[in-house]
RNA sequence: CGGGGAAUGGCGCAGCCUGGCAGCGCGCAUGGUUUGGGACCAUGAGGUCCCGGGUUCAAAUCCCGGUUCCCCGACCA
């Protein structure tokens, strides 16, 4: 009863049945936009509350800005409008009125997170401005796929506003690394750090930084950027302020973004051919009670037993659930481990007559990962469970990308790392040569990444001398 | 947006070529037997055959137009 494609056999497609067993989410009526249903909408907020904590920790605080923003805003970044129009929605119509001007659905909310700041910032001590939005944005993309890529979208952006540039770029960096925690510490989920090329910076940055996480397929996830915005929206929106020097000078203004494509990119890191496998600190459920009986008996002496074990995990703050469905309990194990729950407690009349329970982990598949415990302290055990699991799939993940990453210091080496792989290359900052890969290897440069020792390289595209290399793969 | 595939009950599909009662498996409901890795039997419910138009005595089936999904390319978080 194979539900779910093997990975090996198609890619693509198993990660569409997992979303589908899972019950993430339907498809919606208008083409490219997807109802998120109620267990991938839990696991959405999961991850987007353990990213909030590190904004507010951060010293960062949430608001709310328009959904439509003139077309006119738009506009006054040249090389942001230029990025965007390709894929903007825009309205022309309202209350049966044709509108004067037209107002664009926001893509992204620089631009009238601009006009607002330059009303806000009058002087040096109004800043810095560290502001953050949870919303939902609409870019009219030609090709979609549930969470990593739709229509409208949901995610966070940050909008900052700072009185020196070395503060920016503080700012800039301080949210990488943000984002990469949340992957490490919240999902299990390795990336790598690092600063994006021109060719692929943000439009109207004058840098961009991202994480590149490895998914299943080998392939590359962006699955965060940060923006150090220069002085480039300042200077279009007028944000301005009054320093110490009694001098007017214009901000220093980032942006930063995390999407739900960070939770397609968890499924294809973790996700196995049974489906989800989800990290505990942000899954929906945290653990299953499986009740197991034959007669009635037995049923009453278990459920008391399974009751009992419920109420002593969910008092000790674990997000649990009894399943008293009627199925057999078979078909719940595979039901729960398709929707990749991490820690499954089984208890039948054995267990109640040995004070037990069996304990069956999702990261190790079938009677490995099962252990038979006294169901006393049983919530503190769990609880570490939780922390091996956790560990066991960041441990796996980490090492799946490093086996995958190969150095490459000639054409014909970086040809040969990307059939499948990542390659670490040394390659030229230009747009020509990003083109150029694109164009002969179908990949494209995924970063500069921070972590690596400085040296004399020659890039592999044009010969000429450089002094870092590049993670260079196929992505999504 | 270019090339290729697809849309039939909640899910997966057959039927289409060669027009003639809309089917199968799973799921769902009810009853019974079951229950430590996707149980079984019986009975039953559930359909604008993606949408619109056309051809025909008759269209799931043929023709035209559109929508959506999947895969491969160009663009993006």
């Amino acid at each position: 009863m194979a539900k779910i494609t093997p990975r090996s056999e198609d890619f693509s497609q198993w990660y569409l049945d997992v979303l589908r067993e899972a019950d993430m989410f339907d498809y919606a009526p208008v083409r490219g936009c997807i109802v998120v249903k109620p267990y991938g909408w839990t696991l959405y907020e999961n991850m987007r509350d353990s990213l909030d904590k590190r904004f507010k920790d951060t010293g960062h605080s949430n608001a709310a800005f328009p959904l439509f923003i003139p077309m006119s805003f738009l506009k006054r970044e040249a090389s942001h409008v230029e990025g965007f129009s390709p894929e903007l929605a825009v309205v022309t119509h309202g209350g049966g009125e044709e509108l004067e001007e037209p107002l664009v659905v926001r893509p992204t909310s620089e631009t009238i997170i601009g006009h607002s700041y330059a009303q806000w910032v009058k002087s040096y001590r109004d800043l810095p401005i560290l502001i953050n939005l949870w919303n939902s944005v609409v870019r009219w993309e030609k090709r979609t796929k549930p969470f990593l890529r739709t229509m409208e979208f949901y995610w966070q952006e940050g909008h900052t506003a700072h009185a020196t540039h070395e503060e920016s770029w503080a700012e800039v960096q301080q949210m990488l690394n943000v984002y990469h925690a949340h992957g490490v510490e919240d999902c299990a989920m390795p990336s790598v750090k690092g600063r994006k090329s021109r060719n692929e910076r943000f439009a109207g940055a004058i840098n961009t930084l991202s994480i590149e996480a490895m998914m299943g397929d080998r392939r590359a996830l962006q699955a965060g950027t940060s923006h150090d915005l220069g002085q480039n929206f300042a200077r279009a929106f007028d944000i301005k302020f009054l320093d110490r020097d009694n001098v007017e000078k214009h901000c220093w203004t980032t942006s930063w973004g995390l999407s739900w494509r960070f939770m397609g990119g968890m499924i294809m890191v973790h996700g196995d051919d049974q489906g989800l496998r989800l990290p505990p600190r942000i899954a929906p459920l945290q653990a299953v009670i499986v009740p197991i009986y034959k007669t009635d008996d037995e049923k009453s002496r278990v459920m008391e037993a399974a009751d009992r074990i419920f109420r002593a995990l969910k008092a000790a703050g674990i997000r649990v659930r009894l399943d008293d469905r009627d199925e057999t309990p078979g078909f719940k194990f595979n039901d729960w481990e398709m929707r990749g729950v991490p820690v499954r407690v089984e208890i039948g009349p054995k267990d109640v007559a040995n004070n037990s329970v069996a304990l069956a982990r999702r990261d190790i598949p079938g009677k490995a990962g099962k252990s038979f415990t006294p169901q006393d302290g049983l919530p503190e055990k769990i609880k570490a469970l939780f922390e091996d699991i956790h560990n066991s799939l960041l441990r796996q993940a980490e090492a799946f990308q490093k086996a995958n990453i190969r150095e490459a210091n000639t054409w014909d080496e970086l040809k040969a790392a990307v059939q499948d792989g990542w390659a670490l290359t040394p390659l030229l900052d230009d747009p020509a040569v990003d083109a150029r890969l694109k164009e002969e290897l179908q990949v494209t440069n995924r970063n500069f990444p921070f972590d690596q020792e400085p040296g004399e390289w020659t890039c592999v595209v044009t010969g000429k001398p450089v002094t870092e290399r590049a993670l260079v793969a196929r992505a999504y």
